[in-house]
DNA sequence: TTCATTTTGGTCTGATCAGTACATAATCCT
DNA sequence: AGGATTATGTACTGATCAGACCAAAATGAA
């Protein structure tokens, strides 16, 4: 009953997320959320009570869809766990690839959020730690399956291995964001790989 | 000739670095520049022409600071390179671990600016680009040194090491604001250590 | 002392900010 | 059709923003 909403909720959350990963939380204005979305005020703080909610949503829109992706392929059986910890690295190196050539230019939404964000936001450190601790557990499992396809032979704890990767993969983020090369990005993820099995 | 000037200028680029480190650059007000500076809003406009270039001031004065000290541990003679390259990992676990519990809970500036605004400003591109060529040229200098006394043995290229490297060191501090404690961020340096040598 | 020069403190400005108020429009239910 | 309910567009609000302005103050030079 009453007037139907003239927009779909979660179109207008992916397009805030755009910007927000544009631009970042403070330099994004509510007119940009507006244009963005092509809402106006009224629908936006109708439907999201705030710009820091609407943030929210976008930010764990874009966790959620990102770490499913990783999740989904640290798990793909089939070939050895050390081959998809590489794959997932190769995947990485492309999407810092693809965001550089489409003008997006702005690196890891969620690495972008933790620099900015997290030591002043217990919210915004909520979401990113619920997100953390779930690519942690894929990372375990992944190592965990390498030690017994025997792809894995690294003698390091599996969380430390696990902790090494996450950070592997934050730095790789911000290296291209420094403006590494595709070389470079891959020269990093080889050494990184090669650390599994030894 | 004129009014002597009533402050010292270091000494307020360096309050005005702490802010920005803190809050970021959009998140800081120039009423915050004047109550961490000390100084009246006429003095900073006076002194710096505008809120950016202060910030870029600040940011040159974080980065002169910091990469000289990685230099100069870097270039320490007397132990071998690889052990140089590990007690630089220790300094800026202990960096860290020293920024947690101070309170100031930001992570490192470097990293910090390189994701907010390396991809939208040039000026600060630039200063965030000069910065990491040092810190490359004296890690290709401390691997090519090591490949001499023994203590770097891997086969892969010095230059995708000093890459590697890097983006490890950045991946730690990401880590640190995610985070992760003590233990885990050596777990990280322990196996970004070892690469040199296998 | 007096003038030229520079810094300093306080005040002002126009723009923009996030969020609100309210009247209008579009639907469902009876 | 008519009333209840929800969405939308426009206009408004008080706060805050970066920066400008200007008069007073502090110096060196003459």
């Amino acid at each position: 009953m009453g007037r139907p909403r003239q927009f779909d909720e979660d179109q207008a959350v992916e397009a805030a997320c755009r910007v927000f990963w544009i631009k970042g939380y403070e330099a994004t204005s509510t007119g940009d959320l507006c244009t963005a979305t092509g809402l106006g005020r009224s629908s936006i703080y109708n439907t999201f009570k705030s710009k820091k909610d609407l943030f929210l949503r976008a930010l764990s829109y874009y966790v959620d869809t990102m770490t499913a992706r990783q999740i989904s392929l640290l798990a793909e059986e089939g070939r050895p766990a050390a081959e998809r910890v590489r794959a997932l690295l190769s995947v990485i190196i492309e999407g810092e690839m693809e965001n550089r050539r489409e003008g997006y230019g702005s690196g890891c939404f969620t690495v972008n959020t933790t620099t900015q964000m997290a030591a002043s936001d217990p919210q915004i450190a909520e979401v990113l730690n619920r997100d953390l601790e779930r690519r942690m557990v894929s990372l375990r499992a992944v190592i965990a399956e390498g030690r017994r396809d025997g792809s894995v032979t690294s003698p390091r704890a599996t969380d430390g291995l696990a902790w090494y990767l996450t950070a592997l993969i934050a730095g790789m983020r911000v290296a291209a964001q420094s403006g590494a090369d595709r070389g470079a990005l891959e020269q990093i993820a080889t050494l990184g790989a090669d650390t599994l099995g030894c």
